[in-house]
RNA sequence: GGGCCCGUGGUGUAGUGGUAGCACGCCGCCCUCGCAAGGCGGAGGUCCCGGGUUCAAUUCCCGGCGGGUCCA
C-alpha cells in the first residue's frame, strides 16, 4: 500500500447538495477530521469512536429490515433512479492478475472499465457484490460485526467520460445516497453526517464522503478521478463515482439488534447458539456492542477491562461475562468463516496450499480451531447445514453443492486432525533437543507445522508439562520470520492487436498470405496482416515460412509483444525491407493439431464441471501441437468412473458435431448472457470480448484458434490425470490425429509386449504379475542360497584355520558384507574362533576383525587391536567395541602386508610373541 | 511464487559416518473345547531419487521428486 498523504482541499465538497440542505463544514474536536453537518451544534464526527452508537434498541429507520429486504431496497432505488440492475461477480476475482478476491464492488469493473478501454455492462449500474476481506480477520467477532471477512458492498456505479458521456458526479452521488437514507428508510436528515476523507486503492486515489449514521459509517462514497503515476495524482480519462455501502451495516442500523450478527444472520445465529448451548442476556450483548468500537485484537487485555465494566454495569459475575462474551465472539467468527467458505467453495477456491484455495483452508483451520478449544466439534455439519441452507436463499448455486461442501469438510477436518497427531512427536523433539519450548519454538512450530500456539499451550498445561505465555502479537513475530515483502499494486492492463490485422480470426483455416513488411529488427518482422497465431491463451504460436524477394524465412515462432505480432525467423533479414511484400505460410499440420487441442480444451473443461461439480474453475492449460493439459480446481483425484466419464461426455460432445463460432461481443453483454463462466481462461484485456461459444455446450472468453465442427477434434484421449497441488487437478490428454496415433503407438507397445511373453493381450496383465511374482521368488531364493554358500565357505575356512595358541585363526579376503555373515556366523557358532577379513573397498581397504567368546576372555580386544596397527597401516579411521571392529581407510602397504601386519598383531595379542 | 519441516518393512516410528532397530499388523507353532490374551519362532527394507565429500553415506553437503506447513 502507498504510503502518501493527500489533503483534500478545502472546498471539495462545498457543493451544491451541502448548500441545498444546508450542511455546514465542521472539524471533529475529538479526531480532528473534517465533515459535514446540517446541525450548527454538532462539533464531533458523527463516527465512533467521537461518539457512541445511538441506534441500538432505538433505529432510526421507519422500520427493521432483514439482509435480504435491504438489499432489494437499495438495488430497487437505483433501478428507480436509471440504474441497471447486475448480477454479483463471483468472489474469486479471476478478471484480475492483482487480486485474489472479490474486495469491493468496483472490482468488477477494473482495470479495463475504470480506465476507459472497456465499456460497463451497463452505466449507471448497481450490484450487491459480496466481498471478502481478510485484512481484519482477526477483529472479525470482536468488534460486534463491524467488521466480517465476507460482506455485501452494494455499489451504485456511474463511469463519466471526460469530455464524453456524463451520468452524475459529487451532487448527485450525495443526494441519492441522502435519497436513500431519509425518504427510502425514513431516517431524518439531522442523523446523517458526511465526513471527509481521501480514499487510495489498487493505483488509484480520489476525495470521498463517508456516510455516517448515529455513530456507524454505512457508506462510502468515492470519487475515482486520479491514478497514482510515480506518487503523482494524475487525472483519469474516466471519472468513476465509486460508492460502497455497507449492505450488512444498514440492516444493522435498521434493526438495532444487540450486533450486527443478529441482523445478518437472523435465525441461524439463534439456531446455533441454542446448538452450543451459550444463552447470554440482550443487556450484555447491547452494552459489548456499544463498547465495542474501542475494542482491537491487539489489545485484548484492554477488551477484558471494559468487559468487566459491563458485568459490574449490569451486576453480573465479572469472569461469567467476560468468558460469555468470548465464547459468543468465537461463534460469530465460525458463522463469518463458514458463510466465506461457502462462496469460495461455490466460485471455486477448493481448498489449498496456495492461492485462493489457500484462504479458504485458513478459514476452515480457523473453524476447526475454534470448535476445538471449544468442545463443539460435533457441531460442525449443523453449522454448515443451517448456513448452506439459508444463503441458498440469498445467492445462486448454493444448493448445487450442497454436498460437494460436506465433502470438503470432512477431507479438510481430517488434514487438520493429521497435522494436529503429530504434535506429541513434535513436542518430544524440541524437548529433546532443548529442554523445553521457548517462544521461538512456538513459531517454528507454527510456521512449518501449522500447529497454532494456543493449541500447543492448552496440550502442555492438560498434561502439566509446564506454561507458555502466548504474546499477543505471536503472528506478527511469524510475519517477520518471513520479512515483509509488499507487493506494489500493479494495474496492468494488455493491450490488443496493434498494426496488424489478425487473420487467423477472419479465418482459422487460412493457412497462407502475402503481406506487407511494416517493421524489420534483428530476427523478427511485423507485417500488416498475418495468418500466423501468437503465442497466448496457453495456445503455442505459429511456426512455418516467409518467403521474401526470393528469400526463404523459417518462422520458428510467433509471439505478441505489448501488442506487436512479432514473426520470428531463424535468420536475420537484410536490408531495408519495409514496405516490401512477403508470401507466408504457416505449418497447417501443427497449427490444425493445435486447433483441435484448443477445441477439446474447451469441450473438456465443460465435461469436467459436468461431472465433478460447478465449483470446478479452469487454473491454467497448455495447447501444444503433441499434446495439451488442462488444470482444473478440484478437491481430491477423480475417480477411475469419474475421469471415464469425462471422457465419455466430451467424445460425446465431438459426436454430437456441434457448431463451434466465435463471437466479437461486447463485454458487458458477453457478461449478462453468459455469466462471469465465461472468464475460465483468466485475464482477458479490451472492451469487446471475443467469445467461443460451442453450441449450447459450452461458452468461454477465448483468443485461441478454433475448429470450426466439433466432429472435427476427431477424439479425446485422456492420459494422464494427476493432482499438482492440493486443489488442482491435471488432465493431460490427445485429441485428433495426435490422439489417433498415440492409441496406435500405444497398441503397438501392447502388441510387441504379448509377442515377447507370446501371450494374447489379455493375459498380459496376469503374466507380468506372474512374472513379478516369480522375480520376487528368485530373488529371494538367490538370497537364501547366497547364505547356504556362504555358511559352507565359513566352515571351510574354519576347518582349514590357522591355529594360534590354540584359537581358530580365519584370514578372509571378500566383500565386506560377506565377510560380516561369515563372521557373525562363526563367532556364533564357535567359541575359539578370530576372524581377519580385508575387503578392497572404493579407494581404499577395510578391515574387520571378530573375536571369539574365549579369544576375549584371553583379553584379546577386536576394538583395541585393530585402533592400535590403524595409525600404522591405513589413513583412516574405524569403529567397534571387544567382539568387532571395523576399520578402514586408505592403505599404506599392499593387502598382503597388512594381513601379515594383523596376523602378527593378533598373534602379540594372545602373548605368542 | 518464496520460507521452513519431513521422506526408514504393510502402518506408525527409533536411530546412527562403520552389522538398520522397536511397536502394531501378517504367517507358523505352543497353550485353549473355541476366541482373546500370553509364550516361542518367522517372513517382510533399493533407509524417496541423483550427484558430491569420505577408506566408508540411511546419516554430512548440493540438486531433484514427493508430502506437510506458513506467508504472498
Amino acid at each position: 500500500m502507498l504510503e502518501l498523504e493527500y489533503r483534500i482541499k478545502e472546498d471539495e465538497f462545498d457543493i451544491d447538495f451541502m448548500r441545498e440542505h444546508g450542511y455546514i463544514r465542521k472539524k471533529c474536536r475529538v479526531c480532528g477530521s473534517f465533515f459535514w453537518t446540517p446541525n450548527p451544534d454538532q462539533d464531533v464526527c458523527g463516527e465512533t469512536p467521537c461518539v457512541d452508537y445511538s441506534f441500538l434498541r432505538n433505529p432510526p429507520t421507519r422500520r427493521k429490515y432483514s439482509l435480504a429486504e435491504m438489499r432489494r431496497e437499495f438495488l430497487k432505488f437505483f433501478e428507480r433512479n436509471g440504474h441497471t440492475i447486475i448480477n454479483p461477480y463471483p468472489v474469486v476475482a479471476r478478471w484480475r492478475d492483482d487480486l485474489l478476491v472479490t474486495i469491493a464492488s468496483i472490482a468488477d469493473f477494473q482495470p479495463y472499465v475504470t480506465a476507459g478501454i472497456s465499456k460497463p455492462p451497463a452505466n449507471p449500474l448497481v450490484v450487491s457484490q459480496p466481498c471478502l476481506r481478510f485484512e481484519d480477520i482477526n477483529n472479525v467477532g470482536l468488534t460486534a460485526g463491524r467488521h466480517l471477512t465476507i460482506f455485501e458492498m452494494g455499489g451504485a456505479h456511474a463511469f463519466n467520460r471526460k469530455g464524453g458521456e456524463y451520468y452524475y458526479w459529487k451532487d448527485g452521488t450525495i443526494a441519492y445516497h441522502h435519497e436513500f437514507a431519509t425518504e427510502v428508510l425514513g431516517i431524518p436528515e439531522e442523523s446523517i453526517t458526511y465526513k471527509e476523507h481521501f480514499w487510495v486503492g489498487g493505483g488509484n486515489a480520489g476525495p470521498d464522503v463517508e456516510g455516517i449514521v448515529n455513530g456507524l459509517e454505512v457508506s462510502t462514497l468515492v470519487f475515482m478521478m486520479y491514478k497514482i503515476l510515480d506518487g503523482e495524482l494524475v487525472e483519469t480519462p474516466v471519472f468513476t463515482v465509486d460508492t460502497g455501502y455497507g449492505i450488512e451495516r444498514w440492516t444493522w442500523l435498521s434493526q438495532g439488534s444487540p450486533s450486527a450478527f443478529h441482523a445478518i444472520y437472523g435465525d441461524v445465529l439463534n439456531r446455533f447458539m441454542d446448538l452450543v448451548g451459550l444463552d447470554i442476556p440482550d443487556d450484555v450483548l447491547y452494552l459489548n456492542s456499544l463498547y465495542s468500537p474501542h475494542y482491537e485484537f491487539e489489545r485484548l487485555n484492554e477488551v477484558k477491562e471494559l468487559r468487566r465494566g459491563i458485568a459490574r454495569n449490569l451486576g453480573l459475575d465479572e469472569s461469567e461475562v467476560i468468558n460469555e462474551l468470548s465464547f459468543f465472539d468465537d461463534l460469530m467468527r465460525l458463522l463469518d468463516h463458514s458463510k466465506a467458505i461457502i462462496l469460495l467453495i461455490r466460485d471455486g477456491a477448493v481448498p489449498s496450499n496456495v492461492k485462493e484455495g489457500y484462504l479458504t483452508r485458513m478459514l476452515f483451520r480457523r473453524i476447526f480451531k475454534i470448535m476445538t478449544l471449544r468442545d463443539i466439534v460435533d457441531e460442525l455439519d449443523e453449522l454448515f447445514s443451517l448456513q448452506l441452507n439459508y444463503w441458498s436463499t440469498h445467492y445462486d448455486n448454493i444448493r448445487e453443492i450442497n454436498d460437494i461442501v460436506f465433502e470438503i469438510i470432512d477431507l479438510e477436518y481430517r488434514k487438520y486432525r493429521n497435522v494436529l497427531d503429530k504434535l506429541p512427536k513434535i513436542v518430544k523433539k524440541y524437548k529433546k533437543k532443548y529442554g523445553s519450548l521457548s517462544l521461538d519454538n512456538l513459531i517454528e512450530i507454527y510456521d512449518s507445522h501449522g500447529i497454532s500456539p494456543d493449541i500447543i499451550s492448552e496440550y502442555l498445561r492438560e498434561r502439566g508439562e509446564g506454561y507458555i505465555e502466548v504474546p499477543p502479537n505471536f503472528y506478527e513475530l511469524v510475519a517477520e520470520r518471513h520479512g515483509v515483502s509488499e507487493k506494489e499494486a500493479g494495474m496492468y492492463i494488455e493491450l490488443g492487436i496493434r498494426d496488424t490485422e489478425p487473420l487467423y480470426y477472419k479465418n482459422p483455416y487460412w493457412s497462407s498470405m502475402t503481406a506487407k513488411v511494416i517493421k524489420a529488427e534483428d530476427n523478427y518482422v511485423v507485417l500488416d496482416k498475418t495468418v500466423f497465431y501468437p503465442e497466448g491463451g496457453g495456445q503455442v504460436g505459429d511456426t512455418g515460412i516467409l518467403r521474401l524477394d526470393g528469400v526463404e524465412y523459417k518462422v520458428i515462432n510467433t509471439v505478441n509483444v505489448d501488442g506487436e505480432i512479432r514473426h520470428i525467423l531463424d535468420k536475420k533479414v537484410g536490408g531495408d525491407i519495409v514496405g516490401s511484400i512477403v508470401y507466408g505460410s504457416i505449418d497447417w499440420e501443427r497449427r490444425y493439431a493445435l486447433m483441435r487441442h484448443h477445441t477439446a480444451t474447451h469441450i473438456l473443461l465443460s465435461a469436467i464441471r459436468r461431472v465433478l461439480g460447478p465449483h470446478v474453475w479452469q487454473t491454467g492449460a497448455s495447447k501444444k501441437p503433441d499434446i495439451a493439459h488442462l488444470d482444473v480446481t478440484h478437491y481430491r483425484m477423480p475417480s477411475e468412473e469419474e475421469v471415464d466419464k469425462i471422457e465419455a461426455l466430451a467424445n460425446m460432445v465431438i459426436t454430437r458435431d456441434y457448431e463451434v463460432k466465435s463471437i466479437w461481443m461486447d463485454r458487458g453483454e458477453a457478461e449478462r448472457k453468459y455469466g462471469p463462466i465465461i472468464y475460465q481462461g483468466g485475464v482477458v484485456p479490451g472492451s469487446k470480448l471475443r467469445l467461443l461459444v460451442v453450441g449450447d455446450w459450452d461458452a468461454e472468453a477465448c483468443g485461441g484458434t478454433h475448429v470450426s465442427h466439433t466432429g472435427e477434434v476427431k477424439y479425446i484421449k485422456i492420459l494422464s490425470v494427476e493432482k499438482i497441488h492440493d486443489g488442482v487437478i491435471r488432465f493431460e490428454y490427445v485429441a485428433g490425429d495426435v490422439a489417433v496415433s498415440m492409441s496406435r503407438f500405444e497398441h503397438n507397445i501392447l502388441d510387441r509386449i504379448s509377442k515377447r511373453l507370446g501371450v494374447s493381450l489379455n493375459n498380459i496383465e496376469s503374466t507380468i504379475n506372474k512374472l513379478i511374482e516369480e522375480r520376487d521368488r528368485l530373488e529371494n531364493e538367490l538370497n537364501i542360497m547366497r547364505r547356504m554358500y556362504l555358511s559352507n565357505v565359513a566352515e571351510n575356512l574354519y576347518r582349514e584355520a590357522l591355529d594360534l595358541s590354540g584359537f581358530k585363526y580365519i584370514e578372509y579376503i571378500s566383500s565386506v558384507d560377506d565377510i560380516i555373515f561369515v563372521a557373525e556366523y562363526l563367532e556364533k557358532k564357535y567359541d575359539d574362533v578370530i576372524v581377519a577379513g580385508f575387503s578392497e573397498v572404493g579407494r581404499g581397504i577395510n578391515i574387520i576383525l571378530m573375536v571369539g567368546r574365549s579369544a576375549r576372555e584371553r583379553g584379546l580386544d577386536a576394538y583395541k587391536l585393530l585402533e592400535s596397527l590403524a595409525g600404522e597401516v591405513l589413513k583412516g579411521g574405524g569403529k567397534g567395541d571387544e567382539r568387532y571392529a571395523r576399520f578402514g581407510g586408505r592403505p599404506k602397504f599392499s593387502l598382503d602386508k597388512v594381513k601379515e601386519l594383523v596376523r602378527m598383531y593378533v598373534k602379540r595379542g594372545l602373548g605368542e610373541v
